[in-house]
DNA sequence: ACTATAGGCAAGTCTCTGCTTGCATATCAA
DNA sequence: TTGATATGCAAGCAGAGACTTGCCTATAGT
């Protein structure tokens, strides 16, 4: 089990939960070449998923495989350990 | 300059992040004491100092020095780098 | 001036992590 | 079955980060 402050501790992983929340449900292949594409990034796919690896373990992204593909979906839920575990406003504010 | 997401990927920058969000404005020698007695870590005080020093370059930690002491004060403005960016729905729930 | 307090700087160690490389497995089509 | 597609596993390497140790600077009190 990946934290998720690690998991989020990664612009590339950053990037692909960008992708996701904008086309969910794409497959390794697809989020390759949406990476090089409009990213300018040029990894391996087996970084790509590693990448993915730590994003499900941390539970930001979910998967589903049909056949020999396995699509990627994000899941916010566990932002809330983030937006829950601090205040919002300074102490003077409140 | 320290990323946000960097700075929050470690335990210990977010248990003082807990501290001053209860306590505002301690010290370096405070902040050691509470993390020893209260969370049971014991870490150096350099360590810590890093760790603060992390914070504050990451925007999450401001401070203020009068005479030999040095005040550090909780600023949750650069959580916004975070809630903001993704979506808190699943897109089949927006 | 001397001492104690509060903090800073820098080098060194050690572990973790991101990435690559190479090979293996599973599914679909001809 | 043969070949192409889509993904998984594992070892190895290089860089980053957390922590310590040792020494230095600055402020306050006596």
């Amino acid at each position: 089990m990946v934290d998720v402050f690690r998991a989020l501790d990664d612009e590339t992983r950053r990037v692909v939960l960008d992708e996701l929340s904008v086309r969910d449900g794409q497959t390794l292949f697809e989020i390759c070449s949406m990476l090089t594409m409009r990213h300018g990034l040029s990894l391996t796919r087996q970084a790509i998923s590693q990448h993915l690896g730590v994003l499900e373990s941390a539970g930001l992204v979910v998967t589903e495989r049909r056949g020999r593909s396995k699509f990627h979906y994000f899941n916010p839920e566990p932002l809330a350990q983030i937006t829950g575990r601090w205040p919002t406003k300074k102490r003077s504010e409140q």
